[in-house]
DNA sequence: TTTTTGCCGATTGTCACCAATCAGTAATAA
DNA sequence: TTATTACTGATTGGTGACAATCGGCAAAAA
């Protein structure tokens, strides 16, 4: 007798995470249009449902509801970029001088190993995506350093939106820039320099916004 | 013909609104358990829109829900105190330094006008509960001139919870602190000194959330 | 032509009913 | 007695039908 709990989800929730996951992944495109009876029907789940799940993702700030009039995707301009990388790096900025203040060996083993993961991928040159997901994670493993389930709530609230338009905007080239963004913040957090820390991710936000502001307006350009 | 708009309000966000305020004065009390069925009856409608209020105030942070078991408020232990100042603290931070950075004419105005409106209060000793409304004002004056939306709606969810145990816990005392505590943010953002102000924003949550937690350790030795 | 009015299709808003699940209790069997 | 099973009431989970509202279009009036 040695099972794994099964976990039932209910429809809800499966409903929320499916689209969720289809706003992210960008197979229904920013600012298109939703409706509850044509994702009822795809998702095989009544109305209500699809209703509750809209509502959800709603208070995540990924759709808005114009009310009685129908839903939709949210669109970004490039002041919503700046918004969110605002937000990002005030987030990120208190979660490093948290994870600094209160590092133990445990958390350092993490860090270390999070931050190794990701250099580690950009010197073997593994797929963009893959330098992505590692690069997310290491900034999310800060964030849980600082053992704040809500400042890790917002901070996933946050990251999302930064996933939206990440799957817009392309960069082949900012590869060589990772390791040396990165490793100051790792290492002021492992050194226990909360202000460094802190100021160091703050920076590293800010610059990161600015690159992606000024490619997406590259990109305007051409339009 | 000169009608002012009158806004026609679904009963969904009514109930949600209603709920909340309930909530945030301390009608219902702090672990005190919903049934929606008793929801829907007081509010006079159905369970299908409850469970839409609830669901909100669950993504705000203010409700928990236990599947097929029952919704119940959130309860509040010290760590969560810890939590929420620390998080306050951080987004008033950003808040106070992105006003200090874009400070505009308009916005000095409206900042002057909130500190000197709860400066007044305090030394003309108005009732407890208007000096912490004009205290809320000026924080939330302060975040409003980040001129950034997602900001001020994170700090908003923030700020309802800070409401929540401030709603159980007193102190009459304190209000000679409150002008010189605010009275500095104020002057580094006029001055635009980004950094000053974002320090002592970030401080002065801090001392606020180590007050308060003091104050309700007295309160629980005493039971 | 221009403005107003009424109509219609689409979409969300609301409701009442039934199903699934949980937690505690009583009945039953060892 | 003790452990297992079956039952029961309460609560959430989910669905389909109906009402309210919106936006655009066409008909009618000016």
């Amino acid at each position: 007798m040695a099972l794994t709990a099964l976990k039932r989800q209910p429809a809800e929730q499966l409903a929320t995470d499916a689209l969720r996951d289809a706003i992210l992944t960008g197979s229904v495109k920013l600012g298109e249009r939703l409706t509850e009876v044509e994702l009822a029907d795809q998702f095989k789940v009544s109305r209500g449902t699809v209703r509750l799940a809209l509502h959800q993702l709603s208070s995540d700030g990924l759709v808005v509801l114009k009310p009685y009039s129908g839903w939709s995707v949210i669109t970004l301009e490039p002041r919503d970029m700046w918004e969110i990388y605002t937000m990002r790096g005030g987030l990120e900025a208190t979660g490093a001088r948290l994870a600094a203040e209160q590092l133990d060996e445990d958390g350092a083993r993490q860090l270390e190993q999070a931050g190794e993961l990701l250099f580690e991928g950009v010197r073997n040159a593994v797929g963009l995506d893959e330098i992505k997901r590692r690069d997310f994670a290491l900034h999310r493993c800060i964030v849980e350093l600082a053992k704040n389930s809500r400042l890790s709530h917002h901070y996933r609230l946050v990251e999302q939106q930064v996933r939206l338009f990440l799957s817009t905007t392309y960069s082949e080239n900012y590869k060589e820039a990772v390791i040396e963004h990165h490793r100051p913040i790792v290492e002021a957090i492992l050194s226990r320099n909360p202000t460094l820390a802190a100021t160091l991710s703050a920076d590293h936000c800010m610059s990161e916004g600015n690159r992606i502001l000024r490619a997406s307006e590259e990109t305007d350009d051409r339009t």
